[in-house]
DNA sequence: TGCTGCATATCGTAC
DNA sequence: GTACGATGTGCAGCA
């Protein structure tokens, strides 16, 4: 479980010292956008969703994709507003109402050249009191910690987060004949995971007080090219069941 | 160049056959959210913009985090509106005006308890011309097969997306040599990159009549540590100037 | 501040 | 439909 909620009420304490609160704006109008940075994409005019939030991020949204916009700009940044000049109004068959330039620290730019505006109006939320997430990676490594028998009769947790050079290993266990098992968990296990489950296994392995150390990668879902590799590695792969996990979790609550 | 914007169009095509059009649906409102899926998350009470696109599509959004909403269904779904029951108003010190399941085809479900309405409305948006983009690196990637000269005088392209058990190499080169060499593309040359080329030379390096096969990665910006374990593993960097190489391009159409 | 790793990632594409 | 890599990934945690 974790709370996301902090920077709400951060942000509308430093509104409250500032002696205003920023809303939620709301515009739907005819719009070209352009924008520049990493790549450049552009987008003919058409009448759209734009919303600025309280952070000063800007996102454009088409009436698809879900919450994906077709082009934003991420917080922080800056946005300046121009009317527009003789030339621009005379470039485009268009009724131009403004020109928008957005821009971050670095130089991205989202330009947001504006038509008819058909709606534009300001929202107040308040204070969000933020978010509590449950079933993430974290979770499934406390119930893997938890329950070293689900892998051998006879095993049992060394340590959960276990230190190494070049970061925290999982879980680690010892089996049934007092061997190193060095565990990376996922919730979905890709070829990233097998390679830093290999890393920590290279400089697990260096270590003559450690070895032999061996390694499962744990994942609810393993993709067959991590398949693949994890083989290739001598890596065992082992699929777990997060609901079966939390019902031996609560089985064991009622046996102790 | 890339266009994005067929869905628009056939999606307003089926509207118009099933004879309306849908809207964007904006809504400020205090309300409750819960989901459960993949992960379960919990909202409690507080004043949100909830979004419905046309593609049925809701998203519950706070006034910062830029475009990520604090939780979302994505389409295709489908949304059940209902009375709150008397149980759910005597369960809530709020004002209860509905209460939305939103589902879709799996098991996951969006569940919204709406409070007070303070805003509510239609906008339709029309046909999305769709977006243009430019610079990313499959355009790289067709720029350096058309040019292999940039490597050496003599080389030629054996195929893009040359084949393998654990994925596709971005380009298989003959260099004037002969000798097989494969290239990885990126836009931004990270350490991940040089690891995906690595298990691609390994892999082609087992097989007796492409060996010796060696790697090349070919980014617009190369990471110092990227540069330090391509060094390590024999793999030589190439940094390449998309102007420069569209410049090619185009002397080549003049030259035939 | 920069690097690392997770995500209800989303999205396009090849098979 | 599924698998897989790219993404303007975004974002949090941590050194």
């Amino acid at each position: 479980m974790r709370e996301d909620g902090a920077r709400g009420t951060q942000m509308l304490r430093w509104s409250l010292w500032h002696g205003y609160i920023k809303p939620v704006r709301l515009i739907i109008a005819r719009c070209q956008v352009d924008y520049s940075g990493r790549l450049t994409a552009h987008l003919p005019f058409a009448k759209r969703l734009i919303m600025v939030k309280a952070d000063g991020s800007v996102s454009i949204h088409a009436d698809d994709r879900a919450y994906k916009p077709l082009n934003w700009m991420s917080a922080p940044c800056t946005l300046a507003e121009r009317e527009p000049t003789e030339d621009e109004r005379a470039a485009f068959d268009e009724e131009l109402t403004a020109i928008w330039s957005v821009k971050n620290k670095g130089d991205d730019e989202l330009r947001v050249t504006l038509g008819v505006v058909e709606f534009d109006n300001n929202f107040e939320l308040g204070v969000e009191p933020g978010l509590v997430k449950d079933g993430v990676e974290a979770q499934l490594q406390v119930l893997l910690a938890e329950n070293p028998g689900v892998f051998g009769a006879g095993w049992h947790l060394v340590r959960r987060e276990y230190p190494t050079a070049i970061g925290p290993v999982d879980i680690m266990y010892r089996d049934e004949n007092g061997a190193n098992v060095a565990v990376e968990v996922k919730r979905r296990g890709e070829i990233d995971g097998v390679e830093q489950l290999t890393r920590y296994l290279e400089l697990l392995n260096a270590d003559p007080l450690l070895r032999p150390v061996r390694g499962i990668f744990a994942a609810q879902q393993i993709k067959p090219q991590a398949k693949v590799v994890a083989a290739e590695r001598g890596i065992e792969c082992k699929l777990v069941d997060y609901e079966a996990l939390q019902g031996n979790d609560h089985a064991e609550e009622r046996l102790f």
